[in-house]
DNA sequence: AATTGGCACTCTAGATAATCGAGTGCCAGG
DNA sequence: CCTGGCACTCGATTATCTAGAGTGCCAATT
């Protein structure tokens, strides 16, 4: 139905709209790739690409322009990820690597993606929820208020104030201390709700409360707040762009946590890469975006996501590639930690 | 040199223009304020106002328009800070009350800043530079390298990872926590400096290097990249607003650290409401923008500062009531935590 | 001396019209 | 199936005109 000619078309139109940003006409076409046809065959061929529904016309009389279902065409069938050079790679190393902290990684992670690709950055924090416990803190700040200090295997700290149901003596801290390590020391955070099981058998009836407070904020809050934590970047680089939506949309959409969430959600198979189109994102006032997400994390274990956004007419390529490679790096620099 | 009226006029013309966005006419502001002379005195009393370099006009037969100086006399000596509804205040007690930790906070803050003054709002981490040292843990991450745990006696929680200059045992990482707390504990992270000069005497010689190294980065690293964490939201407001500029410069400034850095330094007085107006503004691409900052801490010392971002035509009682209030919330939270 | 009504003048925003040209669709011939 | 030719469409650009908001200035008034 669509012959290589036609296909051939159809990549170089998006090419040629990508980086020109204007509808492209037929004998711009022929000029400027080598197809060795004349204007009027390749206006046969943007006919049925036409009819198909892979491009559009703005209005009579003018270039076409690829439509969502041109891209995806575009992304599935006709382009292939496009590694970085070696100059970029070496960027990467360096400027991930001097990261202090998890906090450090992510916010250089984005700055990266951002400036790598040109767009819109988005990273979320990575999931604890394979990390081990390591050790437990607590430190009382008040009466009836203690401070909940977790650090992991994988070197990360995770704090938390937690109001408790009654008041408690130093003593009971120290012993809910003691209990908690001896319970949760190197059991990954994911059994914590068995260690809720488990423990009031182990308590005085009298700690029993405070015991059970302190441990559903190890494992409500800690946990699931972390992955909660997502953070953008390079919004600078949508002012260029013209989202024909107007980029309050799309920045308002950003700024919800909660959307971001599930944008990057959405994707299928959360290891590998993904894209979604303009319209086959189902939120709100990104109808004329694009994102290009993976997941990452230490070895082989998908701990977060992380994404570039951008206007459909995006270089694909380039933000697979640059995506791809950045949460490789990022993988590598968790798993070393 | 200027009566009454003049000022009168100036303060008309500017709550004209910041709510309507268009320049404004000798008639429509006789309309609009009861004025109780003609639109040709109005004229008269704009001409030498213009003439003070107060307003000016875009161009000939078009109305007036306030310029930075117009604006600074403004917020000198024609308006008075205006304080939030109760409604307003409500929400800010209810919404900054749920805060979990100090991450938390600042991300709240950031939020209902930015909602209340429908601008950009820009928050500075507090600083730990008076907060005491409540516990220090260390944590082996490899055979020289410890993770680095400090927990304040404000509740808060700062980690790190140390790379050490020699390899280092279990036994010797016991024993300069030990040290650490000895020496640390309860007091302010300020004194570090001088805790450093006198560890090396009651370390073992073998240990001195990697305790130094610890040390340092207790000082350098945790207490100053903390003030360095700047964060801000509702740069969906922006896109609203027309900065002459392009908004792509505003957001490029508030996407650099350094620059945020430099935009809280800036003001004056850092415990008290500071306004900063268009060209008096040396970062490079906010010479459209105002910023009204503040400092805000527990009790009366300043940890940090907090402050709004938006056009020069923005409603200056309204930012300076909403910056003023908010700031004072946040101190209460953050003595009480 | 300050205020005011009158008036001519100046621009800009918006409407209307004319023109240009890129790009198309279609057709007849190779 | 490809191609050159051709009439046609329609947005963008430019030119011209008009209406009206707003001004500055002046002479008269209080």
């Amino acid at each position: 139905m669509l012959d290589d000619r036609k296909l051939a078309v159809l990549r170089a139109i998006i090419e040629d709209y990508v980086s020109t940003t204007e509808p492209v006409g037929s004998k711009t076409l022929v000029d400027r790739h080598n197809l060795d046809v004349s204007p009027a065959t390749i206006r046969n061929d943007m006919a049925v690409l036409e009819e198909q529904g892979y491009i559009a016309q703005p209005h009579t009389s003018a270039g076409r322009i690829p439509t969502d279902k041109g891209y995806r065409l575009f992304v599935d069938r006709l382009s292939a990820v496009k590694p970085l050079s070696q100059a970029e790679r070496r960027a990467i190393e360096t400027f991930l690597g001097g990261a202090y902290d998890l906090d450090d990684v992510v916010t250089r992670t984005v700055r990266l993606l951002a400036q790598l690709t040109r767009q819109v950055a988005v990273v979320q924090y990575p999931s604890l929820r394979i990390s081990c416990v390591r050790h437990v803190e607590l430190v009382p700040l008040g009466p009836a208020r203690v401070l909940l200090v977790l650090i992991t295997d994988t070197g990360r700290v995770e704090q938390r104030g937690v109001d408790l149901p009654d008041s408690i003596t130093d003593d009971s801290i120290a012993h809910l201390r003691a209990l908690l390590n001896a319970c949760m020391d190197g059991r990954p955070l994911a059994d914590a709700a068995g260690v809720v099981a488990e423990l009031p058998a182990r308590l005085d009836a009298s700690d029993r409360p405070n015991g059970a407070a302190v441990l559903s904020v190890l494992l409500e809050s800690l946990v699931e707040r972390h992955e909660e934590k997502i953070v953008f970047g390079g919004a600078a680089n949508l002012a260029a762009r013209d989202f024909s939506a107007g980029l309050r949309d799309v920045l308002e959409a950003l700024e919800e946590q909660v959307v971001l969430m599930r944008l990057l959600g959405e994707s299928g198979d959360p290891a590998s890469l993904t894209v979604r189109i303009g319209a086959e994102n189902t939120v709100e006032g990104l109808h004329d975006a694009s994102i290009v997400s993976t997941g990452y994390g230490a070895g082989d274990q998908v701990l977060a996501k992380l994404a570039v956004l951008g206007p459909t007419r995006m270089d694909y390529p380039g933000a697979m590639g640059a995506v791809r490679a950045v949460a490789r790096y990022v993988g590598q620099i968790l798993a070393e930690s």
